[in-house]
DNA sequence: CTTGCCCCTGACGTAACGTCAGGCCTTACG
DNA sequence: CGTAAGGCCTGACGTTACGTCAGGGGCAAG
């Protein structure tokens, strides 16, 4: 009754005519042929292909597939359970790079230029971002127990979102800096990224004067970041450009 | 000063000679030469490699790196979030995998047999028994709201990890039960599998009776479960079997 | 008998390298 | 100064799970 031609079942399971000559091939699925060497499928066949599918499917290799199936099963398990670690490396792997792309993403709507080796450093940020554990190797270094309690209460009081927002602009505004730092501070562009730098900084200032100052502390000394440490969210060489580039912001404005 | 010979590269970046040179080969890194025709890498070309080792991980084929660094940028962006989609359904994917097969092996712990065809049962179960919504439809098609009320109820009275437990077990049994339902309810093994399946049917009974009378009411009716619903937890002549075997234990039993 | 559609096998292409094989360069050691 | 060891070179074939022809046979309808 229920016997398909190649090109039927293929059709019908979405798997391809030249999958399914595959799958012969390697021998996973033989089918029965008809006098003149057409492959028919029965029911047997399909339920089985069915099998390599969802095999296929947990990311099982055909070879694996076949050996599962020859050995008759004993220590299928040990392959299902070595299959899902595999799984879920796999998936953290992914998932870090999809935030860190994501991240890059941001920046780039927050106005972080285009062009590739700022990307790759945007990657690299969101990256090193999310090692949370890493900045606490910085702070411990650096900060005295209040003020980190005073970073601690200024992360609190604003939502997660805001804060990617606020790490997305100055991802942005750092790649756009990073571009400049060999020219002069005081050219427009370099000022146009102080300004931005400095209403940055500021939003810090609003919620906790201190923050700022004990930030600058932290970036003064950045080649005495501890070595397991994350790694520096800009070159070491932009921080003096940028004090720099301020400080002529600063007396152009009074 | 920082120049290096493909070996020593090699040992530092992990990445292996045959990569960088297959790297130079399809244009993506282009070392200097010694007059003897060795490759050094100087700084740049080591940054490139970060770049190339970045990307890489962020999912990009070799040939989308070029096509990226030759185009300098501007479509780059297009490129990132084609990327951050594709690595998201990637991700969506490989999570379903991984949990369907986390349920298969808490099902193996729970007593399911070993073959093949029940693993993959198992895997199946595993990926339908995630999706909720359609669950959804079979309860509104068979259940009363009082009834669906009970059900939540229930649900709600215990832990998702007993409630894992409690499915794990369930697919052991069915899994089981699959192999034995073509031969006789009376056997020996058959009996052992009706007890268990009495025994998780009085799991539910314990909770509210009410409840195993209205899951009675759903398998009677297999065939009826709407089109669009979830596939069948097991096969539809596994249901009139296990009733005979439960009924002749109830008689053994007096 | 031909037309058109389905099927067959065989062979080469793909991506990102792994893995030799055969030979040149360079350097340390006797 | 000869040579042996180790690093480097190119070239070529192998891998995975198929895609994509090319050339030719089978079969039902007109």
């Amino acid at each position: 009754m229920h016997a398909l031609m190649i090109g039927e079942l293929a059709r019908r399971s979405g798997v391809t005519e030249r999958a399914l000559r595959h799958y012969e091939t390697v021998g996973l699925l033989a089918p029965t042929r008809t006098g003149s060497g057409q492959r028919v499928y029965g029911e047997k066949d399909i339920l089985r292909l069915q099998e390599i599918q969802l095999l296929k499917r947990a990311g099982f290799s055909l070879a694996n597939i076949r050996t599962m199936t020859a050995q008759k099963g004993v220590n299928a398990r040990a392959l299902f359970e070595t299959q899902l670690t595999l799984m879920r490396t796999e998936v953290k792997r992914l998932e870090g790079s999809v935030e860190a792309t994501r991240m890059a993403l941001k920046a780039l709507d927050a106005g972080a230029p285009v062009d590739l080796s700022s990307l790759c450093q945007l990657i690299k940020q969101g990256e090193e971002t999310m090692s949370e554990e890493k900045w606490q190797k910085v702070w411990d270094k650096f900060y005295t127990e209040e003020e980190q309690a005073a970073w601690r209460e200024a992360k609190g009081a604003i939502s997660a979102d805001e804060m990617e927002d606020y790490n997305a602009r100055w991802m942005a505004v750092i790649a756009r800096a990073e571009k400049l730092k060999h020219g002069d501070p005081a050219s427009e562009e370099a000022q146009a990224v102080a300004r931005e730098w400095n209403a940055l900084t500021g939003t810090l200032a609003a919620i906790n004067p201190d923050l700022s100052k004990s930030a600058g502390k932290l970036y003064d000394n950045m080649d005495a970041w501890p070595k397991d440490g994350p790694a520096l969210p800009f070159s070491a060489d932009l921080w003096p450009f940028m004090q720099k580039a301020c400080a002529i912001e600063r007396e152009n404005e009074t």
